[in-house]
DNA sequence: CTGAAAGCGCTTACAG
DNA sequence: CTGAAAGCGCTTACAG
């Protein structure tokens, strides 16, 4: 067991002062290149590294990134964390995730005890119990204390910060536009309750689309789903009592399943119905018929957020903190076509 | 901005030492109850919380956890992540998250960079590269230097230390032995190449069941897939010209692809060909048919990991570190039946 | 009961 | 060119 060597133990080793060795191992001009060789060779043999935590204490910087999302055993988000460990990684960052599992309490207690800290800063997105609440002080604290905040996808405007997102009332449109263009009249919705950001914008953006093309926006048509685990009676309810010739869902899983129900009920996907779905995941994929969808890439979303998040940290040490240009950035996002959807 | 408050400051606004205050914070009885209340009343209001890295480096220990894995968006590591996050955070700890992405060198350079005073201990799983090099210098390094690591279904018995596993032989043995008892007599085998540790376990179990029931070893029934992206050829040629009435895959990846494959050749599941997958994800439950698979528990599995990592850590405390009882846990699997396998 | 000192592992302005 | 000192934020054995 040989315990990793310190600054001090090869000062005592090789009888010079720490600071001696500290500067030699930094290279500094001050040290003669006889005892700078020296030192080096040494730290070298015992294979030294400096200590992250003393390093961190004195730069008052961790180098560390605080994640907090809802859960990790979900497609988009384990994408989105992608993303982020690798412009982390290439930018000397490390990455600390803490799940929230929608909990406002679990996300509360993980953001305080990561900000007493541990990390320079935080990209997060909002578990569906704090959107509910609508109460974001841990997070208006956190960026009042100094640490910068990156928000993606499940947002607020309550707090001021970077953000990324995609336009989900935009591509909701987009998606339903593409029915409509295809001839399909009754297109129904299946979506979450209201208060998920996201749910709401993509809703917004079903009955924008309906509007603009002068279809009827029948409430009949809209499924509102709380809690996934009990979603087919009412998905089942409309396909039996609405027969939509389409349906477009806000996420896979909605998708998935309302296929299933249809094919279970006798109905055929794409040729009596066709389905839309968002988020291009696993399920999407391999589902079959393989799902149309919208995209959303999590590798790109996560990458900009660590982008944001770095470049404002780097950027503190310069100015002078109070450069209040908070950005909100877009990604672009497509529709995938693929087999749920006819191609009449 | 209010910047967070450490002691020296309220020692200073309150008059008395930074000693004194904190004492009291930790209601040590050496203070009067007076200053005591006075100071914690004024930390309180000022919200004072500890700083961690202080604590780290004070302590010697970091409260956190290391988890290298070969990849995020898979629904097995993520569930093991989550096993692992949900016990390190009941015992206080923090989790901090690299990838290797299947590369031997990202696995050294972000175990180096952890050791280096950032964690406490290691999970970990091995990526494919460092699995095919069987080099694991920068674990028993790790170890060496008195940390303690729990390996996790890809292991290694080149390493001692703690594990968390399945018996990947047997389960595979199981499932195959299924098969045969419904009467299959040409059961296909879709598996890695052998130096993917589990995949080869699986492999050895099916031969061995085969074995068991004086089956016939073909090896035109073998397929050993290197590169998940072009596997679909070598699956068709075992569909074409092997026609096996029964295929047992080692992940769900393959599994679906066959099920895939073989409806698009006109092959009927489970009418025409049964098939058993392994791992119990996402795909698995949402394909079409579904698909019967061995389960994987992988978040009892990180569950575990956490549990004998944090055991580990709070032990060394007290007994001289020597303890080398090694543990290796086996999480139990069983066949989840679906529709991939006819019930003749 | 309170506080000065030492120390965790490091860096750096300053003296010599 | 080298080293003592101060400091990052904390704890704790020891003096007073």
């Amino acid at each position: 067991m040989k315990r990793k060597v310190t600054l001090k133990q090869i000062a005592k080793e090789l009888d010079v002062s720490i600071s001696t060795v500290s500067k030699s191992l930094r290279n500094s001009p001050e040290i003669s290149e006889d005892t700078r060789q020296k030192v080096q060779a040494f730290a070298k043999l015992y294979n030294y590294k400096p200590n992250n935590i003393a390093l961190s204490l004195k730069n008052k910087k961790t180098k560390t990134i605080g994640i907090i999302i809802p859960e990790i055993v979900h497609h988009f988000f384990a994408t989105v964390i992608s993303g982020i460990e690798q412009v982390a990684n290439e930018n000397g960052y490390n990455v600390i995730v803490c799940l929230s599992d929608e909990s406002f309490d679990k996300e509360v207690i993980n953001m305080e005890m990561l900000a007493n800290g541990s990390t320079d800063g935080f990209i997060m997105s909002l578990s569906k119990e704090t959107e509910q609440k609508k109460d974001f002080h841990h997070i208006q604290e956190v960026i009042n204390q100094g640490m910068p905040v990156v928000m993606f996808d499940r947002v607020t405007n309550d707090v001021l910060c970077d953000k990324v997102i995609i336009d989900d009332q935009m591509a909701a449109y987009e998606a339903v536009d593409f029915l409509v263009s295809k001839g399909f009249k009754k297109i129904a919705l299946v979506t979450t309750v209201d208060y998920v950001s996201v749910g709401k914008l993509r809703t917004d953006g079903y009955i924008n689309a309906l509007n603009d093309h002068d279809l009827p926006v029948d409430d009949e048509m809209i499924v509102k789903i709380e809690d996934i685990a009990n979603c087919a009676s009412k998905i089942e309810k409309l396909l039996k009592e609405n027969k939509p010739d389409a349906i477009f869902a806000v996420n896979e899983l909605f998708a998935v399943t309302s296929i299933k129900l249809a094919t279970k009920m006798g109905i055929k996907v794409p040729e009596d119905l066709s389905i839309i779905g968002f988020t291009d995941g696993i399920i999407s994929q391999f589902s079959t018929p393989s799902i149309t969808t919208v995209s959303q890439n999590g590798i790109k979303m996560g990458g900009r957020a660590a982008k944001l998040l770095i470049e404002r940290l780097e950027m503190e040490e310069v100015e002078e903190e109070e450069n209040e240009q908070y950005r909100t950035e877009l990604i672009e996002t497509h529709l995938v076509l693929r087999e749920s959807t006819s191609t009449l």
